[in-house]
DNA sequence: CCATTATTTCAATAATATTTGTAATTCCAC
DNA sequence: GTGGAATTACAAATATTATTGAAATAATGG
């Protein structure tokens, strides 16, 4: 185990901050952790397309089978399809089968997430 | 101006719900504007990236210039010139010149979604 | 003006995401 | 079981993002 120790010049006014903050340990040490990161990651790719925003949206005030978000964006199926597993992995959406339909609705997550989003 | 009539089956659980909400144009009409997608959507890209989910936490504890930045993540400058683009971008991060350096620090929209992110 | 330092820009490449059409799957009604 | 409807899975084509190293900019101090 190596201890290497780098110098560098920053401006005046942050190395006294810094410092109180106990140096780039005392930052780093206080980021959130990979895991935490990759959740982050996942909702904000979730979020990060114009199409995917509709859905969720929608989905928060009714759910829906894919035929409606279909008929209500004019979007083939295939591509309906591959949006709503994408806002799943990021854990926004989840569905209930019901008869032939499969009805998509927002998770907790989404809701939290849908109702934080609408004031950025 | 052409008005189209699409009929399709939906399961009768949500016909109902919808039709009290005023059908899909009740829906679509209380989406967010085109403008107001795109100020999200760019939001979601910015935080999309772990390496800008990192920058982003670590400017909200402690402004910093680029150097600093790199001594902390090792990254190359020109990558995190980068990311630092994207991010500002998406209007979550904003810097000032002082003599040699540019110090970056979060807007107020920076903060309050890093805020609101820590709860995802 | 010159050399130095901090940072960005650019162009090429690599990696990911999105779209599209088609084929496969699943559930239901007969 | 067979047929039809709703949905997903797949593969190919396209578009967007991320990484890299080198070159360009901009401010500073001599």
């Amino acid at each position: 185990m190596f201890k290497i120790t780098i110098e560098i010049e920053i401006p005046g006014s942050i190395r006294c901050e810094l410092a109180e903050k106990g140096g780039i340990a005392g930052i780093t040490g206080l980021l959130p952790n990979d895991q935490k990161i990759r959740a982050i990651v996942a909702v904000a790719r979730a979020l990060s397309d114009p199409v995917r925003i509709r859905v969720i949206f929608a989905l928060f005030m009714q759910p829906m089978c894919v035929c409606l978000l279909v008929a209500m964006t004019g979007y083939a199926y295939s591509k309906m399809s591959y949006h709503l597993s994408v806002l799943k992995e990021g854990g926004l959406v989840c569905s209930r089968q019901e008869g032939n339909y499969l009805i998509y609705y927002p998770t907790d997550l989404g809701r939290k997430v849908v109702e934080g989003v609408g004031e950025w």
